[in-house]
DNA sequence: CACTAATATAAACAAATACTTATATTAAGA
DNA sequence: TCTTAATATAAGTATTTGTTTATATTAGTG
């Protein structure tokens, strides 16, 4: 299953922010998505062994109970694919936005001379 | 249609791909996307409607073309999600981690004394 | 106005997937 | 070893969704 359709479910998502604190065992987990989202103790272990295997979960066993951890290689991954269109809100990190942003700051350091407005760079 | 599910296709994902270097009419979408992708016509307008339906994509009319754009509200929505995760494979922005940061740049300030190299800070 | 170009929409269908119930596995405890 | 606890897996089903073909819309052109 590809990383993007993981994030799909937002019984999924659900069950990673649950797991972000800390680690947490498999029946925990049941219990909170199951009264959240009234799905059954197979369903979630379903669930469970998606994000397994796609690199979002790991498991350790303790006995007969399975604890399962954020696994951020997934998350990174799908948080590189964003990353290449953050510099759309965040322009600071571009290199030509940052000549944009020092453009921007100009007229702040400028003494006011004739009501300068948009009107910059006429060539 | 939730902003994951959104991303969870490839086609969509491709289409914000090439709409991330400046706005691109609908035909020439089609061609790129029918090329790598195989599909028609229809089901690229569908999935740019998709796009624009859920806050990834915004259109504007050209006589009989539509120029599509990227939006970012979806994009940041998504971020915005992934962002409670960062501090996963980012420390940096925690609250500790900035005086571990100040810690660190110390050695760029202090004078040069013994080859200090990256032993600093042994209290 | 008839025709073409560019795009969107409708209807139908097939494949994927998130669920269910039932059963299997694995470990601890009497 | 029998039983219980915790979790995983199997098989079946219904819903969702990405696609296609066919048609509708909207704008320019002869």
């Amino acid at each position: 299953m590809q990383i993007f359709e993981v994030l799909a479910d937002p019984v999924r998502r659900r069950i990673l922010e649950l797991l972000a604190p800390g680690e947490m065992a498999s029946g925990e987990v049941v219990e909170v998505i199951g009264a959240e989202f009234g799905i059954t103790q197979a369903a979630v272990s379903q669930h469970l062994k998606v994000l397994r295997e796609s690199g979002f979960a790991t498991v350790r066993a303790e006995a007969q109970r399975r604890l399962y951890s954020v696994d951020v290689a997934g998350l990174r991954a799908v948080d590189a694919w964003i990353g290449r269109f953050r510099n759309f809100w965040e322009p600071k990190l571009d290199a030509l936005a940052t000549e944009i942003a020092r453009g921007k700051r100009e007229p702040r350091n400028a003494p006011i001379t004739k009501r300068g407005g948009k009107r910059a760079r006429v060539r």
